[in-house]
DNA sequence: TTTT
DNA sequence: TTTT
């Protein structure tokens, strides 16, 4: 059934590449999003957008995009659900990106070390590459819980996960 | 910055209508999307999407939509959080819709009483209809919660949930 | 760089099926897509939107939709541009739909014909299936002009038209 | 019905700005998008995708946006017809902008007259703003034919086309 | 806690 | 050239 997403925002923190035991790559990261009108406060809030991609473009955004990083994203509302260590059922709404648009132009503030450039293009695009060879990174550990609150220590992410 | 989301789906339930302290109108309704592929045990899953949608158009799907009608929805996607009971900060995403159609045909099902039909359409739309008068409904309470886990009970929505 | 459209509307006609000469399938429809607001009149206008699909969705459209069927699309906009036989440059907008859903029940009016049913769901979905091996279609023609144009006759649609 | 369009991309050139008889503001433009994937030469091409905007965004996109901007368009497609010079009907596909994002940055290229920067943020939204009050410019003529065709020569616009 |  |  029709689904369908788009955003543009910029990176909260530094993209989490992980592997499924598998060898499958998936990148978490969060975008802030600008609301287009202010609250009775009169201030312009945002909203924290959780998104995951998954194979290649993982590891592009992983490459291409740090804290702070301008990015559109086209995806899928998705949502799951797993246990908390608590043994309390907890629900995610996340955007599965299907391809990562990378908005920041090559030569722009902490993105320098990028500056190869192989295009005469400043931008970059992260789109799905269906066929593909990927499974170098491996990665596993005792997590049972949501990869959002566990930056950076080890896990196993279930290939369930995987979006097709 | 943009932030679109578009879905089609059934209503897992009868919407929630609730109207805040200064008498806007809110519903609630999550939708169910099927995936459009199967996982790896060859079933096909389905996201359960909580909805919001507020004014006139709240009360129109409060009025035109139950379980397992078929509606479309435009909108963005918002996060929130609040304290929980036990005093923990529990994070919230959800889609605020703009505007939702109405995809099932008045005379199906259990929506036989809305035959009454004033248009030669038998599709409705509740889409955005700015201004308006709308402060009959009154509704207060001691609510500190997530609304989705309150049904029916009387509640206390902040206006500073207003999108607009 | 993002370029996303989502749509849901009725076939002004039913859908025209073609192949092009190395047999891969193209459906062309229009899309009435009724608009949410008034004009000065206080009539309400609809869209007529041009859609392409390719492959396997365009063959599960010629055979589950017909003249005012009901369909959601997801796609991209695209431009292209062909010389007509007075030797002008015509360029055109069209939506290219990656997948297409019938909304329209199965048992529906005059679609009688499918109801053959082997799932339990009365919708179907024409999404995007990359591998298939589909070439028995074949077809050509001293085509030079606008598909839209050319309802039925003979045509040869070059495999250059394929979105991927 | 559903008709939404999310577009990334960059003006083909300068938008070109005009007033309807009774002063309201439309803008014209084109987004060339990069399409994700090559075609069958290998070359990665665009599509030249029609914009419009009417009111105050329309001012904000002719006073930030020149040839080259990148920006992004939340709106619909629509279709519109008219008669051009030799008698012939000529149908019209084209996004109307609802919102627009200036994605470059304000100190970037040719835009260094932008720079006064009244924000914090490099990045201004055009977003629709409903109540305003805007009429100063005036312009007419006897323009008949499609405005893409007619760059600074006087027009007439119809206030008919005004979406909404 | 999930719809057809 | 337009659908319900």
């Amino acid at each position: 059934m029709l689904n369908r997403v788009v955003l543009v925002g910029r990176l909260t923190k530094d993209p989490e590449l992980r592997y499924t035991p598998s060898g499958v790559a998936v990148a978490n990261f969060t975008l802030a999003v600008n609301r287009p009108f202010s609250n009775q406060q009169g201030d312009r809030e945002a909203d924290f957008i959780n998104c995951v991609v998954w194979r290649k473009p993982a590891e592009n955004v992983a490459n291409f995009l740090t804290k702070g990083s301008l990015a559109g994203v086209d995806g899928r509302v998705q949502t799951r659900s797993y246990d908390n260590n608590e043994g309390r059922r907890v629900y995610v709404t996340e955007i599965v990106a299907e391809s990562v648009q990378f908005l920041e132009p090559r030569n722009s503030q902490n993105n320098q070390q990028n500056s190869g450039s192989q295009s005469n293009n400043n931008y970059a695009q992260g789109g799905y590459a269906p066929n593909q060879n990927d499974n170098r990174g491996q990665q596993q550990g005792g997590y049972k819980d949501d990869p959002f609150a566990n930056d950076g220590k080890p896990i196993d992410i279930s290939d369930d996960d995987l979006p097709f």
